[in-house]
DNA sequence: TCGTGCATGTAACTTGTTACATGATTAT
DNA sequence: ATAATCATGTAACAAGTTACATGCACGA
């Protein structure tokens, strides 16, 4: 039910073809919300008929047609709304934990390989993070209203990758000592 | 697709029903991967379809009967096969995170309570993996192999909660400035 | 008698994934 | 030639949620 609302937001900050939209979840969106063009499509289309959007076919020459969607008043209150809603914590589902508990019916080598591949993409992430908080919000502690929403998903994200990596540290280590 | 490795994991562990399975996913298992009755019913079927697991009726007096699955020889190699499997780092899918990129089209103070919520949610969470680590583990220095993972898997609870508590604080204080 | 626990399921629906399809332009 | 980028979709399937259904036993 939420993919609608990450629509809604980034159409609030700028209109997008489904395409465009696409690319977002691709990158800044996509870090805590993934989707898929063909579901975007499929849900774009049910906001149209709700009235959340409207959308204009605009010709362009050396490509194909795009049509572009912009948020409708009905949209930006639906958008108003879901921030009054509670959104409960989402529980957590981790295979990786199934893993740890499969452990002794498994492989102990297999496994600690997969942690420290773990840990490195934590890493390559965090890293990605950093850099985009260093180029986007080079001064943290003097944000513009409309850029706080994004510096604090960007920390979140950041807590999140630092959380992991000190998760597998503890994990390599108790291995080790086996 | 690990639905079943969970399921697989739990009756290595020790045979169970359905039902016993459906309570144990409200809680131990369920920490790190919930799975209503529905869903385990179903992918039970399909597991005894592929021979990973097989299933008697055990009557009861008082009670209705149970039907109680095994896991197989089968089922344990496929359970050695998962170890060795690379388990990507699952991509976060945050409601929470939407809202906060939202904040400008929204209701700020309807997000800071949120917040709140959220904050005592995540410390409840921590309470009880805290009491269950001090009942279950109380000397984690010393761990037999068998209760390495159940070990490990709970440290990785406590420090997502960690991370989780840490954030709200940030994004409280953030609001609380403006 | 009314709710709770025990125990197993079916049916309908929503959400998301994977595979397939088309067709022009531009760069290697 | 062939691959990548732009652009929009359909179809089939898998996974998960919600609602519904049944029926006994036991305690308040």
């Amino acid at each position: 039910m939420a993919l609608e609302h990450a629509i809604l937001v980034s159409l609030a900050e700028r209109s997008a073809s489904g395409y465009d939209l696409a690319r977002r979840f691709d990158a800044s969106i996509g870090h805590f919300w993934k989707a898929s063009h063909q579901q975007i499509y499929k849900v774009l289309g049910r906001m149209e008929g709700d009235g959340w959007v409207t959308s204009e076919v605009v010709p362009q020459d050396g490509r194909p047609d795009k049509k572009v969607y912009v948020i409708t008043d009905v949209g930006r209150e639906e958008l108003a709304r879901f921030t009054t809603t509670s959104t409960p914590v989402e529980p957590l589902r981790s295979a990786f934990a199934v893993k740890l508990r499969a452990l002794p019916f498994g492989d102990a080598d297999a496994i600690r390989q997969d942690v420290r591949v773990r840990r490195s993409a934590h890493e390559q992430q965090l890293a990605y993070y950093a850099e985009s908080a260093a180029r986007f919000y080079p001064d943290p502690d003097h944000l513009a209203d409309d850029e706080l929403g994004g510096w604090l998903v960007l920390r979140g994200g950041i807590l999140a990758e630092e959380a992991g990596i000190a998760w597998c540290d503890e994990i390599l280590q108790r291995l080790a000592e086996r």
